[in-house]
RNA sequence: GGAGAGGUGGCUGAGUGGUCGAAAGCACCGCACUCGAAAUGCGGCGUGCCUUUACGGGCACCGUGGGUUCGAAUCCCACCCUCUCCGCCA
């Protein structure tokens, strides 16, 4: 959620930092502004109206409590006068408020300064490359791959829950098992995170303060009781601040958790359909930092680092993108992705994107800080990032490791995880 | 799922139609006492919003949303949540 009062106050950002995502700033401010100023008259009279009542009610009280019939009949009579100016009062003032509150809720938020400006993902910025890609001499893909061993079946998915979704079997579901354990434990005891196990469906206050709500409920599943399954465990290790004053002493907290993830996916109908880049459901393990308002920025470099870790430590080509303005997501500030190399597509595939979100999230969740022995609270900074998704860092392995007799070689940093398994694929 | 109890400020907890934004205690802050601290005493101390150059004024908030009433923390309805007992169950 924006601040009104920092906007009405100072619009040029958000005019600058809504142009930067495509919109309207201009427009949009001009609405919002206009919207504004007819909230707050409509506030205002409807608080005079009521004020007239409260004043005439308590003299009732008081004429009641002297026995003075006579006057509280008068008294009485006047604010029943009162009434059709106060129903349309306030009608007028949840009108406004309502307006306001839907435009604003469905806005994105306003890019950090140091963002390049750009339209979409040809914009973006490398910062950095990691690894050098592995000569493979004809690679195969991961379908290939993976139905070749006879360990991932598409179409046994596909009869019983449709498109988008995959059986894993024997060494390649144990490797994804692995890979999840192996992520959790390096955010954990080497970075620093806390373990967290979340429910994985959530009601519509927390989906709307990791502002998943209103505007994109079309990519969440929800249950026929009215919640929603997680599109991504940021929405559960956000949450635990919903509504909550921390003490600012106990910043940053720093959650991480391994989840199955739902997404829809409507509207990416014909984008990678082939394999498992694109899911219904997928594995995890994300990272959520709540911060001071100034520590955001160093916790988001160190988030992206947590992030990179994963990668290096599978010995996994890779290079860190940070996104331009027009392709950051809907909450982001500014956002690095991690991309992984796949051979099969000879590019960078996305495998991570960690967002430094402001008090974007927190003003919509009402999660704020209190530093000892002051009286104001603060609005945190929530940050998010994925360390990793493990069904694509198992896709990006397999390819990775393959060799010419489509066996697949397994990491070092994997080895503790599955002990004995030097390949998939037939020992040798 | 059934029966009952309950949700009040940072915490505990009183209040059951009008002078209650709310007693009291704890916590916290300031002052006094003290070499200092503790103890004690005095004072202060909720949030959001509107309005005002300022001082200030006003509105809302006692789980959430409706309703009754001139007036609701207080009465009524629905929902959510917590606790106790029963049932069922991984």
């Amino acid at each position: 959620m924006h601040d009104i009062r920092a906007l009405r106050e100072n619009p040029e950002p958000y005019v600058k930092g809504w142009d930067s995502k495509g919109l309207s700033g201009s427009g949009l401010v001009g609405e919002i502004t206009a919207l504004d100023a007819k909230l707050r008259a409509a506030q205002t009279a409807w608080q005079t109206a009521q004020a007239e009542r409260n004043d005439a009610s308590k003299k009732i009280g008081q004429a009641k409590a002297g026995k003075d019939e006579a006057e509280a009949q008068r008294l009485m009579a006047q604010v029943e006068a009162l009434k059709t100016t106060l129903e349309t009062a306030q009608a007028e003032e949840r009108e406004a408020s309502q307006a306001l509150n839907d435009l604003l809720a469905g806005l994105p938020n306003i890019p950090a300064e140091d963002v390049p400006w750009g339209k979409d993902e040809h914009d973006n910025v490398e910062v950095r490359r990691w690894g050098t890609p592995f000569a493979i001499a004809k690679p195969k893909d991961h379908v290939d791959l993976g139905e070749g061993l006879g360990l991932m079946d598409f179409e046994a998915a596909a009869r019983m829950s449709g498109a988008r979704f995959v059986v894993l079997k024997g060494e390649l579901a144990r490797l994804e098992r692995a890979l999840g354990q192996f992520m959790l434990d390096l955010q954990t005891r080497e970075h620093g995170y806390l373990e967290v196990s979340p429910p994985l469906m959530v009601n519509d206050a927390a989906a709307y303060g990791t502002d998943k709500l209103p505007k994109f409920a079309d990519q969440l599943f929800q249950t026929t009781d009215g919640r929603w399954l997680i599109p991504t465990a940021e929405v559960p290790l956000t949450s635990l601040v919903m509504g909550q004053i921390v003490a600012e002493e106990e910043l940053p907290l720093r959650f991480t958790a391994l989840t199955p993830c739902f997404r829809s996916e409507a509207g990416a109908s014909g984008r990678d359909t082939r394999g498992m880049i694109r899911q219904h459901q997928f594995y995890k393990c994300e990272l959520v930092s709540i911060t001071a308002p100034e520590q955001s920025a160093a916790e988001h470099e160190r988030m992206v680092e947590c992030a990179e870790a994963v990668l290096k430590r599978l010995e996994l080509p890779f290079r860190t993108m940070l996104l331009c303005t027009g392709d950051m997501g809907f909450g982001a500030r500014k956002t690095y992705d991690l991309e992984v190399w796949l051979p099969s597509q000879e590019t960078y595939r996305e495998i991570s994107s960690c967002s430094n979100v402001g008090d974007f999230q927190a003003r919509r969740m009402d999660a704020r800080s209190r530093a000892a022995g002051e009286k104001g609270t603060r609005f945190v900074h929530t940050l998010n990032g994925s360390g990793l998704a493990v069904g694509r860092t198992l896709v990006a392995l397999m390819e990775n490791y393959q060799d010419e007799g489509g066996r697949i070689a397994i990491p070092q940093a994997l080895h503790p995880y599955l002990p004995g398994l030097t390949h998939i694929g037939g020992q040798g």
